[in-house]
RNA sequence: GGGCGCUUAGCUCAGUUGGCUAGAGCAUCUCGUUUACACCGAGAGGGUCGGGGGUUCGAGUCCCUCAGCGCCCACCA
């Protein structure tokens, strides 16, 4: 088969992809030992990102393998409804159509968003295709499909029942924006500048006033308390008294908490359980009211009419002028402090308080936390156990309930007659129940997303019901990326072990974040994007894994190297050549059959592959697959191509040159599937497809042949910088030689060295070659040859450097006593060869002087 | 405030349990169209592994310390 110079990855991996699909590679056998990735799904609605382009690539790398290791490997896909992100993005649509999200009911808006999703999906399933991830497609789940509703509503009633959910007032960290609440994780805290005022209450039990400090002063007209340190002596004499609000007509009590920090300010702090964490847990102590001020959507109510309605902002500012005014603020200072900002709008959170669902969290990340301590789980790289070990012991309790339509709704009904008797029932389509003569409100919350991707693993293999891929729980590698290793990975490991009593994967491994080529975030505002996409049609869908993969490491956040990517389509490029050599010498006819080495090369490139079979197989399963890239890539450029076939250009062996393209395809096939592939199937050798092969067998080869081949190869490069240096009308390339070992080689020594010839004498001329011990001369004339004088005298110089080096060594009775023996014998030999080339180098120069 | 990581060639980065002369890609310089490949071949130069100290026969690797950069987590007003 002819085939085109330059490997083109547009013409083929849309067809190489289609065959494996068709075929059913990627599906699971049903039998043998199981292997499995679950996809941490990406958005259904989106497109891949480069961060998915780097994942996929470890994921399908590591199932290809261990398919062709004979695992029963499946890959199973997945599609997020991506609950928040998306429904942000619908709403921005309604937004901008001038409509409010409020003059629809949940059904309705549910049902647009999913049509809304309808029209982009299946974007991201063709860019997997594109990515070359060996999904098994038939396995594929949607975060909304009916298993994984059903699974997730008989969770919720399991910790229903255990007494691990319940619903209550609490502060909230709120999206006025979006009008939802957020788990903690969702709260961004950035460290800022920003002001401390000190605002003075007037007492009303006795002459004088109480100094407080503050950074939000908006707030006070929800105050119903000032507090202070109880071992304070400054306040001591007025705990128990009472203080005028100011601007407003109310009064309000002096307490003592411990909570308060004397240090801090002055030591008396405003009290505002309906807006602060700390003040609400006050409150709960004291018996405190709670007084709304911010409203859910950010304005202000309950406060003096002038104020209402107006922005937290503008309020905080009329606030400070009204007490200026009154002459009530009594400093202001520049303090660092830290602002919960909303993940996606970026605007400031609102601790409010609202009802939600919470999960008790403490028995659920204890348990977890003895698993990950107890090493149940394998964390690549292995600093992130610590770091989660640290999430779960100061983990609190999560609010699951969010208050947007896009989402699984909760499954609790409220009596319209008792607030507090909620019943579980998994009828939300029903807008009311009755029951037993009471009457029940459907809850409209639905559930946080990561509640039910909690979930991930034991609903895609459908543990719980004994589905056909059941056996593949727990999966054996979650490869996620390292950003949400709090989100995700800690709560599928804590809700995986309640339902299952296992953890959900035997290992985590977390790659980092993909940065831009100068090492900054990737965002869409910076547009500084590297579409995966664009860099698949420019270079090829295994140029750009290999390039992605190529130094980088497990967790290290690194920068997107074009170059890399660039190197990852010349070795692809390579590969192909390699092939249409070796498809030229070899034939039409040829069939597959067992290799035959005769030549010292034979052995040799035996030698090399075997190593790398080992080295790749061993580098992939402890997961370092930067290094397994660089072996396949020098294995392949440097020993196939560079040594092997150029020696092969001397005498071909048809046998040989099969098993080492057979070898070179298979060990590359993880990393770089369809250029694999494509030159598999234009092989005519066999009809089979490369996806299902098996991963390479060693042969047997002789140790003596190849380590002779190392010997010329030494040979050849010794003559090769030799010649470079030599200026071209002084050059006869010729090669005399009184050798045994050259005499048997002479031809390939001549090929390789692209010498004129090589001839046998007993009368040799010229530079001696000392380098590898043998008895050989490169014939060139005498006045060049005193030119290399000085060449030799700086080798020989270096040569009694590593000597003596050698010795000292080997002189310290330490060394000998303590060091391996393996290494004082191989000091030993290596001063044994230097100083026999030192020798050499001696006498060559003497003959020169 | 707590925790973690990074600093290695001009650039971007590898470097498992300490083992000898520290690697890669790109870039640079020289030469070269030879039976696949210029997305090529042959060869070369370039590093006191952030500074300092320690442990060890032996340290890029382990310990201490200093400096610079970055990330994650966290209800302090």
């Amino acid at each position: 088969m002819k085939l085109a110079k330059i490997y083109d990855p547009n013409q083929y991996e849309p067809n190489v992809y289609a065959m494996w699909e068709k075929s059913n590679a990627f599906a699971s056998k049903g039998k043998g030992e199981p292997y499995c990735i679950v996809m941490p799904p990406p958005n259904a609605n989106g497109n891949l990102h480069i961060g998915h382009a780097l994942g996929g690539s470890v994921q399908d790398i590591l199932v290809r393998y261990w398919r062709m290791r004979g695992k029963d490997a499946v890959y199973i896909p997945g599609a997020d409804h991506a609950g928040f992100e998306t429904w942000v993005v619908y709403e921005r649509t309604l937004t901008e159509k001038g409509i409010d999200r409020f003059s629809f009911s949940r059904e309705q808006l549910y049902s647009q968003v999913w049509d809304f999703v309808e029209q982009q999906r299946g974007n991201m399933e063709l860019q997997l295709r594109a990515l070359g991830s060996g999904c098994s497609w038939n396995d594929l789940v949607f975060t909304l499909d009916n298993k994984v509703i059903d699974t997730v509503y008989d969770t919720f009633k399991k910790m229903w029942d255990d007494g691990l959910i319940y619903r209550g007032e609490r502060i909230v960290n709120y999206s006025t924006k979006y009008q939802t609440s957020y788990a903690d994780i969702e709260v961004n805290h950035k460290l800022e500048k920003g002001k401390l005022w000190d605002i003075a209450y007037p007492l009303y039990d006795k002459i004088g006033e109480i100094v407080v400090s503050t950074t939000r002063p908006e707030t006070m007209f929800g105050d119903t308390a000032i507090a202070v340190h109880p071992d304070d002596k400054r306040y001591k004499d007025l705990v128990g008294t009472r203080v005028m609000l100011p601007l407003t007509d109310r009064v309000i009590p002096i307490i003592a908490d411990e909570l308060i920090d004397p240090e801090f300010g002055t030591g008396a702090v405003k009290v505002t359980p309906a807006h602060d964490p700390n003040d609400f847990e006050i409150g709960q102590r004291h018996n405190l009211d709670r007084i709304q001020v911010i409203d859910f959507n950010g304005t202000m109510i309950n406060v003096p009419d002038k104020l209402v309605g107006m922005t937290v902002e503008d309020a905080r500012e009329m606030t400070l002028t009204l007490l200026r005014n009154d002459e009530l603020l009594r400093g202001e200072k520049e303090i660092e402090h830290t602002v919960g900002y909303d993940y996606k709008s970026g605007l400031p959170i609102q601790p409010l308080i609202k009802e939600q669902w919470f999960i008790k969290v403490k028995p659920l990340a204890e348990r977890a936390k003895q698993a990950v301590i107890d090493g149940q789980i394998k964390f690549i790289p292995e600093s992130k156990k610590n770091n989660l070990i640290r999430y779960y012991e100061q983990l609190r309790d999560w609010n699951i309930s969010r208050q947007i339509p896009w989402g699984i709704p909760i499954p609790a009904f409220q009596n319209i007659d008792d607030p507090n008797d909620w019943i579980f029932d998994r009828r939300v389509d029903e807008k009311v129940l009755n029951i037993d003569g009471k009457t029940y409100k459907r809850e409209e919350d639905t559930f946080d997303t990561w509640f039910s991707s909690g979930q991930w693993p034991f609903i895609t293999t459908d543990y719980l019901t004994d589905g056909p891929l059941s056996k593949h729980y727990p999966i054996d590698v979650m490869e996620t990326g390292a950003d949400i290793l709090s989100a995700w990975v800690s709560r599928m490991i804590m809700i995986g072990l309640y339902r299952t009593g296992q953890v959900p994967f035997k290992t985590v491994y977390l790659h980092g974040l993909v940065l831009d080529e100068k090492g900054q975030k990737m965002s869409k505002s910076k547009g500084n994007v590297i579409n995966p996409m664009d860099a698949i049609s420019k270079y090829g869908s295994d140029a750009l894994r290999m390039g992605l993969i190529a130094s980088r490491s497990a967790g290290q956040n690194q920068a997107f190297s074009l170059d890399r990517v660039i190197a990852g389509r010349n070795f692809c490029n390579k590969l192909w050549n390699i092939a249409r050599f070796i498809e030229d010498k070899v034939g039409d006819g040829f069939r597959d059959k067992i290799p035959e080495p005769v030549t010292m090369a034979d052995h040799w490139i035996i030698k090399q592959l075997d190593e790398a079979i080992d080295s790749i197989a061993s580098q992939i399963e402890t997961y370092r697959f930067a290094e397994a890239g660089e072996t396949i890539y020098h294995s392949i450029w440097d020993d196939v191509a560079d040594w092997y076939i150029e020696a092969s250009k001397h005498s071909t062996n048809k046998s040989m040159l099969n098993w080492v393209l057979n070898t070179s395809l298979k060990i590359a096939h993880p990393f770089a599937p369809f250029v694999t592939e494509t030159i598999w199937q234009t092989l005519a050798w066999h009809d089979s497809l490369l996806v299902n092969a098996s991963w390479p067998e060693k042969i047997a080869y002789d140790e003596i042949a190849a380590a002779e081949f190392s010997r010329l190869k030494t040979l050849v490069t010794e003559i090769r910088f030799v010649l470079t240096e030599l200026p071209g009308n002084e050059r006869y390339d010729l090669l005399y030689f009184k050798d045994a070992l050259i005499e048997d080689n002479a031809k390939i020594i001549q090929t390789m060295a692209k010498l004129k010839g090589v001839q046998s004498t007993d009368n040799a001329r010229g530079l001696r070659l000392t380098v590898t011990g043998r008895e050989a001369w490169l014939d060139i004339p005498p006045k060049t040859l005193a030119e290399h004088q000085s060449n030799l005298e700086m080798r020989l110089a270096e040569v009694h450097k590593d000597i003596q080096m050698l010795e000292t060594r080997l002189g310290n009775r330490h060394y000998v006593e303590k060091a391996p023996k393996r290494l004082v014998e191989e000091s030993q030999n290596e001063l044994k060869n230097k100083q026999a080339l030192a020798e050499r180098l001696v006498k060559e120069l003497e003959i020169l002087t």
